[in-house]
DNA sequence: TTGTACGCGTTATCAA
DNA sequence: TTGATAACGCGTACAA
């Protein structure tokens, strides 16, 4: 079961050169204070034995690991690829690492995370979950763990977040539609244990529904694309139109194309419109109408917040991503 | 919630609870040899002072880090994606944490990655990433880091490697095409410095037209949808046919679509096949005729064997996935 | 069953 | 400018 790890020692690197591995830290660490000939002498020996300093015996002893904890639900959607594509675009830059802790939608998961980013001594997280709660997230605070957190605000000596705001441009969505003489019939497509993202915008679709005293559909399905199409494929033999308001776009490509298949027509006899766009809206086809809010640039944005978090520089607490309408084909533009 | 706490360390739960931390180490780890009282005494002021080990410290002290480095060139491609959460699955399963390398095709970054990986001091490494070097990579065996390379064969002590066979699939592919007659001339869409996958590919492509001696085209375009498609809408004002293989499905969309999008019929007037095909494939309108290979289970794959390499238990230290050719409608089925 | 003492590889604080 | 030496938090022979 033991490695068998022949790793050269900073000791080893001393005594090869003949000098202290005081010397050596310093040469390593890149301190003033020591002559040119020994640095030479130093880094010679560093380079002929293939020293490479331990990350983790370095920790130990800094009480600092370059290491930033990364919590998401799956590595599956394509926003939250994105969303990490930001995040490792910034952390190249700045020098550091990421742990990834995914979590599955899953609530015994994520707390089950929390306590793993705490040992891993992290020095900072980022945690974009659903699923967690508030106490959860407080419990890493608690631990001093600098955070930030996507889509849940949370207040905090060492915590930080993320607004994606969608409620306002969907509210206005709504009722836009109702106001300039929109006649379908609106569904929302609720899929199971997705989050507290499509919790929310479903609460804002039934909330703003019933301020407009207007009747509505929820019509569940699965997080899947094969599923969802097939559902609508059964579900276009009974009805012929309809408005549905998919979480993302392979929900809403799978309505459009099993409304296509099944003879319908997008978007007058089907509308469809995906809350959390990506650059596929533009690719299936019709292309969909889709509310866009850029998760690279939101994966930036935490890690530099975070950044300034640890160094306890991090003025404003708080900052907010608008949901950006892009009109498109899958809608009828009123 | 509580205050933020300072690390309490085992020291402090060995004297809150009288006894030495050794004791504390055992029930810590769970090792016999500690009486049902003193253990419910220690568990409880864990509990208490809300102590969580230093995962650090446990493995500087035991040489072991329970954590594994992935090396891909970036998180943005949806086929690498189903391949980070397969891993991330299998990682959960098995206890493992994943620390994210990513390197965005440049090969000074993949290298400097390298460095890092043996500096992180993980247990084992995963690397998808075209640009390294066989070299490169037996440098990381040379620290003794035991590693699962994909796609490029690679034999080394501890070193294991997955093959994504598409090279016989396509080269039947393309030899079935004009022994059944196709007219279309094919064309090669080039991606500049898209890695060592495509880069076989087209060797493939070449070869294979040449010896059956057959004209073809190579046209290059950029990784990205909206370039290609642009691209190619130039394109269909001087040529109205053509069988177009792309790297992945969003290139391959891009080409159907400035297809469509000019008038020209897909697949009558114009064929695409995606190499690299995910779920969109299936998506996209036309379905797009695709090479598939479940990245979620090479993931996974890749994970098992790297657990049993870790514990030298690894018999077979090559494994092969095969393309699958899906045909779907964006190729005339002859 | 429990405790002592040392080692893991490094940084950091003093003296020299 | 250098070199001992004490941390850092934990695991583990070995002894008690």
């Amino acid at each position: 079961m033991d490695n068998i790890k022949e790793r050269v020692t900073i000791y080893q690197v001393a005594q090869a050169s003949g000098v202290s591995l005081a010397t050596v830290s310093r040469v390593i660490n890149k301190q003033g204070n020591v002559t040119a000939a020994t640095r030479e002498k130093v880094e010679k020996t560093i380079e002929k034995l293939g020293y490479k300093p331990s990350g983790l015996a370095q920790s130990l002893a800094t009480n600092r690991t370059t290491n930033i904890g990364i919590v998401i639900p799956s590595a599956n959607y394509v926003y939250i690829s994105n969303f990490l594509n930001g995040i490792t675009d910034v952390a190249k830059e700045k020098g550091f690492s990421l742990t990834l802790f995914a979590t599955s939608h899953s609530r015994e998961e994520a707390i089950s995370v929390i306590e793993k980013v705490i040992t891993t001594h992290v020095d900072g997280a980022i945690i974009f979950d659903d699923e967690l709660d508030v106490d959860d997230i407080m419990k890493i605070n608690s631990y001093s763990v600098p955070t930030i957190v996507i889509n849940n605000k949370i207040q905090g000596e060492r915590v930080g977040y993320i607004t994606l705001a969608y409620e306002e441009a969907f509210r206005r969505l709504i009722t836009d539609y109702y106001e300039r003489g929109g006649k379908k019939e609106m569904a929302f497509v609720h899929v199971h244990d997705a989050g507290r993202l499509l919790a929310r915008s479903e609460k804002t679709f039934l909330d703003t529904h019933q301020k407009l005293g207007r009747l509505y559909k929820v019509i569940n399905c699965d997080d899947s694309y094969s599923h969802t199409y097939s559902d609508f494929c059964d579900y276009f033999k009974n009805y012929k139109s309809g408005y549905f308001i998919a979480y993302r776009d392979s929900i809403a490509a799978a309505i459009e194309n099993a409304a296509t298949d099944n003879g319908l027509r997008v978007p007058e006899d089907v509308e469809v419109f995906s809350l959390v766009g990506t650059k596929y809206a533009k690719i299936v086809r019709p292309t969909l109408s889709s509310f866009i809010i850029d998760m690279a640039e939101v994966g930036k944005r935490a890690m530099y917040m975070l950044i300034d978090l640890i160094h306890r520089e991090l003025n404003d607490k708080s900052c907010r991503f608008d949901a950006h309408l892009e009109k498109r084909n899958s809608t009828i533009d009123l």
